[in-house]
RNA sequence: GGAGAGGUGGCCGAGCGGCUGAAGGCAGCUGCCUGCUAAGCAGUUGGUCCCGUAAGGGGCCCCCGGGUUCGAAUCCCGGCCUCUCCGCCA
């Protein structure tokens, strides 16, 4: 949520970045209402004002035993009024923060402009893209060759966009796991947590996906829950709420979760295989920062996710994403794509996104800089630290044989008891 | 799931339907004092919204949402959460 005395002082700027995302947020609405409000707002104060000191009048003369009942006669009808108008107000009110809901947050300066994904820019690119004496499968085939990956399953147990991990597979996902959780808590100083798979509607509007992005969000039935599309709606809705005491930031915390998507909106793009899926597994990495500091944590976010890259020795590429493609929540963002040889593409794994102030404001996340001081609004920040599926798929097909086997990288052989290679 | 108890300011904790934005304590801040590692004394310290250039004035906030009333932290209804006991259970 942007303040609202921001959008006040700067409906232009605050209009351009609405168009720049991409959004539709009315904000001419929005300052016409605000005005309304303040209108109401000053003649209704009058009346409660009057109110209450005819209380303080009622309350003296009773006291002395006397006869009030005439200034209670007129306090009725002010009241009757006072409650007409506070009704009035309420419905503006109402209007005003489903569109504050619908504000998206502002781009920070340095995003490039650009309408779609073709717009975001390059800034980096690591590691060889490797040459094959023959032509390298896509990871389906991989793992049906090795016998750990079955779509068919997934799709018999679940309908399409599930699947079942198996054998070496799914050992190699479980080390993976443990890999990155290791190296976030051991090297980056993270925390690690285990985190609440269903969370309430409140936490999903604190981090910007209701109302938005509802409609991807499984929801329970009959229930007020959601099941989380990334653990970072469970760790940065930890302290919602509340008010963070002085020397508590930098926050950071990292889990491993699964994470629930629709992706309605996306049938027919990436069905092969397991690039995009309706249940996956993530580890994610949250920060909470104070202000002056979020955009040197973000660079330090994106650097330990292509840590993880480096060590598995995955090439990749790292861009910034443009206005259109910024999402909903962000300020500013970074992605991480590894390239898959067998499919020769590149593979968003890791999204490194600075929210500033915005998911602070939304779920009234507070931070007491000094003990005696005024509370901020702290910063948050999120990243993946990686998407598991996708890191495996570029671990199949980075490090395929020619017989479609798969060589173990040096760095997840202690998660796998020493194994060298992967195979059926 | 069943039965009780409870949710008050940064924390603890009081609070007859009007004089309570809220006693008292702790913590914080500011002075004074003291030569002993901190004690004592005095003062002070919430948030938010509206009007105002400002000084200042005013509204609202005692878990949340409704209701009763001239007036509610205080009464009624609904919800959420916490604790205790019972049941069930990985």
């Amino acid at each position: 949520m942007l303040d609202p005395k921001f959008i006040k002082a700067n409906p232009d700027t605050v209009k351009k970045a609405v168009s720049d995302k991409g959004e539709k947020a009315d904000i001419d609405r929005f300052i016409e209402l605000d005005e309304q409000r303040r209108t109401i707002i000053v003649d209704v104060e009058k009346l409660k004002s009057d109110r209450n000191s005819a209380s303080m009048e009622v309350a003296g003369i009773k006291k002395k035993g006397g006869d009030a009942s005439e200034i209670i006669a007129r306090m009725k009808l002010v009241g009757d009024e006072i409650a007409s108008m506070d009704n009035q107000l309420r419905a503006i009110e109402d209007e005003i923060n489903e569109i504050l809901l619908w504000v998206p947050n502002m781009p920070h300066p340095s995003v490039p402009v650009g309408k779609t994904e073709q717009d975001n820019i390059e800034i980096k690119k690591w590691g060889e893209i490797k040459a094959f004496d023959f032509t390298p499968r896509p990871h389906w085939e991989i793992g049906e060759i090795i016998g750990g990956l079955d779509l068919a399953a997934g799709a018999n147990v679940s309908g399409s966009g599930f699947y079942f991990l198996k054998g070496p597979v799914a050992r190699l996902e479980r080390a993976l796991i443990n890999f990155m959780i290791d190296l976030h808590t051991s090297e980056h100083g993270f925390t690690e947590a285990m985190v609440p798979y269903l969370v309430g509607e409140n936490a999903m509007k604190g981090t910007g996906q209701i109302p938005k992005l509802k409609d991807d969000m499984y929801k329970i039935e009959n229930e007020n829950l959601y099941l989380i599309p990334t653990a970072e709606v469970s760790l940065t809705n930890m302290a919602a709420g509340t008010i963070l005491p002085p020397e508590s930031l930098p926050l950071k915390i990292c889990a491993f979760s699964p994470c629930f998507r629709k992706e309605s909106g996306s049938y027919g793009k990436d069905t092969r295989g397991i690039i995009r899926v309706h249940q996956f597994h993530k580890v994610e990495l949250v920060k909470i920062v104070e202000p002056e500091s979020s955009y040197d944590e973000l660079e330090l976010l994106l650097a330990n996710a292509e840590k993880v890259l480096q060590l598995l020795k995955l090439p990749y590429r790292a861009k910034t994403l443009c206005t259109g493609d910024l999402s909903f929540a962000a300020a500013k963002c970074y992605d991480l794509e590894l390239y898959a040889p067998g499919m020769e593409s590149w593979l968003e794994v890791s999204s490194c996104s600075n929210f500033e102030d915005f998911q602070a404001r939304r779920m009234n996340l507070r931070y007491r800089p000094e003990k005696s001081g005024k509370a901020i609004f702290p910063h948050t920040l999120n990243g993946s630290g990686l998407a598991l599926p996708r890191t495996v798929i570029g671990i199949l097909e980075n490090y395929q044989t020619k017989n479609g086997q798969v060589v173990v990288p040096d760095v997840l052989k202690p998660y796998l008891g020493g194994q060298e290679m992967l195979k059926g």
